[in-house]
Parts: C-alpha cells; structure tokens; sequence
DNA sequence: CCCGCATCGGACACCCTGTCCGAACTCACG
DNA sequence: CGTGAGTTCGGACAGGGTGTCCGATGCGGG
C-alpha cells in the first residue's frame, strides 16, 4: 500500500464537503419543518443527489439528525471561546456567555428549536441523539462552573454546592434560551442577555 | 326526539370511560417510548380495543396526543390550585408553586418528558399540540404574574417590569423541570423546590 | 484506454397511518 | 321475544416513508 496521500486527502475533502452540503439542507428543512416531517427524499432532493447516495454518507434519519446537532454544537462552542477570553470578571464573563448562546439562537432560532425537539427525543428510544446533546450541556455546565468558583474565590458570589449553584445557573439560561427560540421577534440579545444576568447576580430581592 | 336523558348520559360516561382509557394506555407508552417510537396498532392492543375502534375515539394521531397533554395540564392545575389558597406569601406561594410542579413531574416524569418532546414539535407542523401546551403555560404565568404583583406591593420583590419578571421566573422554573424530568434519581421536591426559591429570590447575591 | 469509484435511479420489503366496510355483538324498547 | 340502533371488531386498502440492494452511468487518474 503506496502512499498516495494527497490523491486520498483530496477524495476526504470531497467527502467532508458533501457530507456537510447534506448537513446543511437537513439541518434547515429540520428547522424550517420539524424533524418528523422532512422526508430523506426531500432532503436528498434539495441537495441535488440521489436518496441512496445519503444513505451513503448517512446510516440513516438518526445519524443525519446526531451530524446536524454536532455541527451546531461546534459552532456554539466557536462562539463562546471566541468572548470567553476577553473578560475574566465572572459577571462579566457569564452576560458574555449568555450573549453569545442568544446570538447563536438568532442566528438560526429553526435550528435550535430542532434542538429542543431532539432534547425530546432523548429521553425516549434513548438513541444517540442524546448524547450530542450531552456533550453541549457537559460543555456549557463546565463553563458556567469555572466562572461560578472564580466568583465565590473573589467573593462576588454567595458560596453555596457549586453543583447546585451550576445547576441553578445552567437552568435559567436553559429556561431564557427556550423561550427566545420560541418568540418570533426577539429583543436585542445583549439586552436581553443583561437581563437574564442581573436577575441570576440578584433575583427579585430588594 | 324524547329527552331519554338517562340513557344518553349512561352512554357518553360509557363513552369517556373508554377514551380515558386509551388516553392512559397512550400516555404511559409515549412517555415510555417516546410518541414517534410508538404506533396506534400498539397502543391499541395494550388498551384492548381494535385499532379502528380508537380511530373512532381520536381523529388521528395527533388528537391522541392532544387528549393525553389536556389529560396532564388538568393535573397539574388541580395540584397546583390545591395548594394555592393555602399561603398567601407571596414566596411561599412561589416555592408551593415549584414543589407542585416538581411532585406533578415526579409522579410521571415519563409523561412530563412527553410534553418537553411535544414542546419540540410545538414549532413544527405547528399542528394544534402546541396550543393545548400554550395553555398551560399561561396558566403558569398568569399565577407567576400575580404573585409577584404581590409581592411588589407588599415591598418584598425588586420593582421591576412585571412580564419580564414574571418571563424570568418561568423560565428559572422551566429549566429546573426540564432538569428534573431527565434525572433518574431526584432529590426530594420539598429541598429542590426551596434551593429554586431562594436563587429566584436572591441569586448569587452575597 | 481502461479501471475504480462515486453516484444515480429505481425496485423492493417492510412498517405505519388513516379510511372504509361488512360482520358480530349488545342492549333498550316495543 | 324480536327488532333496530349503536358499538366494536377485524381486516382490506391506498398512500407514503424507510432502509436495502443492485445494475447502469459517468468521470477522473494511472
């Protein structure tokens, strides 16, 4: 078996564009439509190739749906590193991340109400799916965590069970980003993401 | 056409009696399986009845699905509204809020995870299923909304706009349901119920 | 020029939905 | 007791989706 790289790189490039130019259009007819009422034809039919030639690159329904939810799962985390540096003030850094997840839900809110719906689906068959969600929440809660315990150690936090601090802090931001997927004329995400922050730093006491 | 009152209301209790019957049937597979996992020759058979017969009952699919929402939304008022009256403290009433909520979820937390998945189909086909959850989501805000008007005048919550308020707080309680109903074993509603008030109460405030 | 490879397109078996209808059964009424 | 209305059953049916398979076609590199 010779070498022959770059001739095998190439045909992998050509792979990986394909299989991300079915992504793309499953990723969209999923948001525009629900998962349950795109059909692999219409998919294969508005990427321009043949519906057997999708179950080549895709075993079936399930891993199309698992590879769209991995590419949005890359590109929230792209976002969020991408401020996560800029400002190491805990509070700062936690509007910072709720900005950015709010930005990657008006960016494409179809695509994070597909979300939502596989988040469904992942208590059920158990497929999977479930665990590209996993790995966004895992992601996320570790973040959230970092910047909590920074806050507890300069005190700008009250120090209670990071875990449930976490936690509590993951849900709001769960609850917020739900509703915005849902609301078709959302307000600006920096002011909305300041609100959901001054409510996490203070609640509704006085 | 004679009253034959009797006779009739004998019928349509007859008539309700079995609905319930497959709506049961239908709610414990959906949540077990997942509503797309599960198909109307099953639920059927483990209600006993022919498939037809329960197309007698439902118009498709969908209706099923919608009856066995309606089914849970009544529940979960007729639990909430319970404890209602019982505290008119406004974060008493808060925290009664959360903990029904929370038991609600615990009895079933198959059923609640049917409705987190129907909520995904909400923004789909956006076929009538989202309205019966609509539904219930007003009825939790309008109880949010008014008792944090309650509070505000009375002077212990912060002043602020009242449907934001009332958004935040819905969507803190949102995410420690949807928590809630994906965890396997659950802390008791009473102790979870009370960290969620005090975050909504104080945040990480120090 | 020819081979390998990706793609195509269509046939296939299987499953599910929703509709329909004739047959059997139940029960209240005359 | 007989009759008729209403209910259920079971199965047939069309339509549509999934996943598999395979022969045909086209293309690019050696």
């Amino acid at each position: 078996m010779p070498p022959r790289k770059s001739t095998d790189d190439l045909k992998e490039v050509i792979r990986d564009f394909r299989r991300d130019q079915v992504i793309d259009v499953a990723r969209r007819l999923f948001g525009e439509r629900g998962t349950t009422e795109v059909s692999m034809d219409e998919i294969a039919a508005e990427a321009g190739v043949a519906r057997s030639t999708v179950y080549v690159y895709f075993a079936n329904r399930d891993e199309l749906l698992r590879a769209c939810l991995k590419g949005m799962h890359n590109q929230l985390l792209d976002d969020i590193a991408e401020s996560w540096e800029q400002d190491a003030e805990p509070a700062h850094r936690l509007e910072r991340l709720i900005k950015g997840m709010l930005q990657r839900i008006d960016a494409d809110p179809a695509f994070f109400r597909l979300a939502l719906m596989a988040q469904g689906s992942v208590s059920q068959g158990g497929e999977a799916v479930g665990t590209e969600l996993a790995l966004i929440s895992l992601n996320i809660a570790r973040l959230i965590a970092d910047l909590y315990a920074d806050g507890v150690a300069q005190g700008s936090f009250r120090d209670v069970d990071p875990d449930k601090a976490t936690s509590l802090i993951g849900q709001q931001i769960y609850g917020a980003m739900s509703v915005r997927a849902g609301e078709p004329l959302p307000e600006p995400p920096a002011m909305v993401a300041a609100e959901v922050c001054a409510f996490i730093l203070h609640g509704l006491s006085t």
